[in-house]
DNA sequence: CTAGCCTTGAGT
DNA sequence: ACTCAAGGCTAG
């Protein structure tokens, strides 16, 4: 019987820990935020400490297995960071041993892993008969699951000795609160609370491992500046898309983690209290949003703003990246006639449409005929990150105070569109341009309808949906 | 450089 | 006392 235990043991566990997702070889642990090899840890781990910038001498695109991964480490250092491994993980003090702050990350994930593996017949998302049968958590999304931890960190501490200086104290108004703080409505979300705890400690360094394009200013051994990976680019404007798409959040990770927050809302309540349909798209969207304002605050240029004027822009735009941001997914993973959600499911139109009420159906077809004609475009990632620039700098906002700043980032963030897009299709950008007014009515008319839902009572409380609906400028 | 094995040490 | 991700070491 031992012996049939001990038998089964790695079997499983090879099972549920699946293979490297950088190069596919046996995984040894977590390493740097996620599953890994014992080779790509070393080999992560040298190129972060030693600073290393590699080139790619194909098209940077080299197949990664573990008899090729030696060939091209570009390509394997990017690879690294695609699926997510930390450069923040990598110790700039060298101290040994111990645990870091991604410890508890670590245990949540494995035990989210256990559930996901010896349920799978329970799903990871029970959208409920009402709207969706037909949905199959495809073995891809399964993938992602597993090989991704629910991991958004944002920051090593690097406990850095002498570094913590900055803590927001002071000019505290209530509607400010929540991008002050490390997350929003950090005292009230689960999302939040799950990391915060461990984190509360370091106030917010921004720390964006995204681009610090220029180099060592501190010679410290600490907080050592991270180089931007791409360095290779001809062109100017592709550089400075380059930049923009630096810090893209990758879907996998988006995806694990909302469904994280959503099996933890359902363990919360017992196992046949099951939220409605529409309060689990609330739920989602919610997610989607923290993601947004996440991704807006580490993001180029915005981060360099006041504070207020932060909070200003995402208040007035926040639904549009939501329709945008749903809008990309749409393009990229959508197949025909189905809605593709956050969580990596994919819902029928007919069923949405013969579910909804007169608003929802209309919103749902607009969005829909907006789809296809992106579609048509064939947009592809840089093109959806400007869109998202234009979206979030928008100059017209009342009462911004560096107006100038806002103004000059649309400008560029539009150049770069412009040439970006003149090498591909004649009228390209033109076209592109021309779908934003329709995106922000769609926009407003989600606005609307959520307000409404408000009204009945039927939105979920204590959302960041709901704060937003709130804080709608006079 | 690579990658397997070894040593550390905070968190449990 | 044990765990297990970090860093270190070293033959190939």
């Amino acid at each position: 019987k031992l012996k049939n235990d001990l038998e089964r043991e790695p079997e499983s566990r090879a099972e549920i820990e699946g293979s490297c997702p950088v190069c596919g070889d046996r995984v040894s642990g977590y390493h740097y935020g996620l599953l890994t090899c014992e080779s790509c840890k070393g080999f992560f781990k040298r190129s972060v400490q030693n600073n290393k910038h590699y080139s790619c001498s194909e098209r940077q695109r080299c197949p990664m297995n573990p008899s090729q991964r030696k060939r091209c480490p570009f390509c394997r250092f990017q690879k690294c960071l695609a699926v997510g491994m930390k450069r923040e993980a990598v110790r700039a003090d060298r101290m040994r041993g111990g645990r870091n702050k991604f410890g508890p990350f670590y245990r949540r994930d494995r035990q989210l892993k256990q559930q996901v593996y010896y349920q799978p017949s329970t799903a990871p998302y029970r959208v409920k008969a009402e709207t969706t049968p037909t949905h199959q958590p495809t073995p891809q999304s399964d993938h992602l699951m597993i090989n991704h931890p629910l991991v958004p960190f944002s920051s090593e501490g690097h406990h850095a000795p002498g570094l913590h200086s900055e803590h927001s104290h002071g000019t505290s108004s209530t509607a400010l609160h929540w991008i002050k703080t490390e997350y929003p409505l950090s005292s009230s979300l689960t999302l939040v609370n799950s990391m915060s705890s461990s984190m509360a400690g370091d106030g917010f360094l921004p720390s964006s491992p995204a681009m610090s394009a220029s180099n060592s200013t501190s010679s410290s051994t600490a907080s050592t500046p991270v180089p931007f990976p791409y360095t290779s680019v001809e062109d100017p404007s592709e550089d400075f898309l380059a930049q923009l798409l630096n810090g893209e959040p990758e879907e996998g990770q988006l995806c694990a983690k909302v469904l994280a927050s959503l099996q933890r809302e359902q363990a919360n309540r017992g196992k046949h209290d099951c939220l409605n349909t529409f309060s689990i798209m609330c739920k989602m969207a919610d997610q989607t949003l923290f993601g947004l304002v996440e991704w807006a605050r580490n993001c180029a240029f915005f981060k360099d703003l006041k504070v207020e004027d932060q909070m200003a822009l995402l208040q007035s735009c926040w639904s549009e990246l939501l329709v945008l941001d749903h809008l990309s997914r749409q393009v990229t993973y959508a197949k025909e006639g189905c809605i593709y959600l956050v969580t990596g499911q994919q819902v029928k139109v007919s069923t949405v449409q013969s579910q909804a009420g007169l608003t929802l159906s209309s919103l749902v077809s607009r969005t829909q005929d907006l789809v296809s004609k992106l579609k048509a475009l064939h947009l592809d990632k840089e093109e959806f990150v400007c869109l998202k620039y234009l979206v979030l700098f928008n100059p017209d906002v009342k009462s911004i105070q560096s107006r100038r700043q806002v103004e000059r980032t649309q400008e560029q963030v539009n150049r770069a569109l412009m040439e970006h897009t003149q090498r591909s299709q004649s009228d390209k950008f033109g076209q592109l341009l021309l779908r934003l007014p329709e995106v922000r009515s769609i926009s407003l008319q989600v606005e609307e309808y959520l307000y409404q839902r408000h009204l009945l009572g039927d939105l979920p409380c204590n959302s960041l949906l709901t704060e937003m609906l709130h804080t709608k400028a006079p």
